[in-house]
DNA sequence: TGTACATCAGTGAACGCGCGTTCACTGATGTAC
DNA sequence: TGTACATCAGTGAACGCGCGTTCACTGATGTAC
């Protein structure tokens, strides 16, 4: 059993974890300090003995999500193998599935308005997750013809914002882009045609 | 010279105008009725002869961004002419022109977590512009042979989440994401691979 | 093992604040005669 | 044109609320002897 605190057990991560759940429920707006507290089981001022306040107990939840971000890019690169191409399309996947299985990490990091300035500790945890899909974009660029390659940030900017905008529109409660498929098959098929256009994949669908 | 309200001259429109630089300037998360009413150089209460409250006042900001979006594409678009490729492209553009250019609109639009069912004129509106660019989608993709030819919705969905994930990753005060070209050609890149990989356009660039 | 003490996580009351909303009012504007 | 009246856009005070934050405190836990 781990160290548990002297009254509580941990409350730094169970405030993070309802401040989470919070902002899952309710978006950026609805999230409040006072809240986080009343469902971790304690008072507002006791979050005052882990945190600064509000704001950085956001940023906690958006570091502790640009850490598992990081992780699971990692985990689907896998270095590259077995080929750069599958690779590739298993960062894509984890991209989704990320957004999918952490929903109120995903509106910290990305929709809470907190500035990657905030902290080195911060920055360097999100440039963790886009360092990946560079690498994975500019390994799998090297299949191409050099004269034809197109620089590996705008490849994989090209990734992200494709991948972003569709968990945004389309993998949210927001059924007013009535989909008929799924986000995932929605990205998946839309990173083929991409690839398909870089020439890395084959025209033969 | 239009008709002018009894002692402001058109409150109504003021308070949205108001309520426009206020979403800019400080995201969904800043903007409140009061400050609104403020900047628009009268008393919270007033706002209540105009609008129903809080939530209808971005409701409104909301309907006339996409009133003026739908105003755009199809301007962009131009039932399709000159050429059904140029006509895509030019929605493309005027997508992430308007985004640059009502920056208060859209992210009321967008990220205000207003719901699109709170209104049939809402809803309506918010359709014209996905409509517009499902038809340049549909009407481009007549191009493909019909056995690969991809579903249009499909195809529009792609080209909407990656101009909406440009927007919101790199169209912002967001530096975290250094990139050195503009979202304005990242987009036009990054649809340029997409029409390439959809047989589209030709893999001579 | 038992007692005395130090630590410090969480309490509870209080604060000032700005929020959205209500309500009776007032006074400038438009209209009828 | 001038006067009396009706309209209603905007006022100002008030409300209850939940927010983030502070502070002196208390009492459970860990430690020293």
């Amino acid at each position: 059993m781990p160290k548990a605190g002297y009254h509580h057990g941990n409350l730094r991560q169970a405030l993070v974890d309802a401040a989470l759940l919070l902002v899952e429920e309710k978006g950026p707006t609805g999230f409040t300090l006072s809240e986080a507290a009343k469902r971790a089981g304690v008072t507002p001022a006791a979050v005052y003995r882990h945190f600064e306040g509000r704001e950085d107990l956001i940023a906690e939840c958006a570091l502790q999500g640009f850490r598992i971000f990081g992780d699971v890019m990692e985990q689907a690169f896998q270095g590259g193998h077995p080929t750069a191409l599958a690779a590739f399309e298993a960062t894509g996947r984890a991209y989704i599935a990320f957004a999918r299985q952490h929903p109120g990490h995903y509106v910290a990091m990305f929709e809470s308005g907190i500035s990657m300035q905030r902290s080195p500790e911060l920055y360097d945890a999100a440039q963790r997750g886009t360092a990946v899909l560079e690498q994975a974009a500019t390994q799998l660029s090297l299949r191409i013809p050099a004269d034809r390659r197109p620089p590996p940030q705008m490849f994989s900017n090209h990734i992200w914002a494709l991948s972003h905008g569709v968990v945004e529109l389309f993998a949210r409660g927001n059924t007013s882009a009535n989909c008929p498929i799924s986000p995932e098959d929605l990205l998946e098929s839309g990173i083929g045609i991409y690839l398909r256009g870089l020439g890395i994949l084959d025209p033969d669908h």
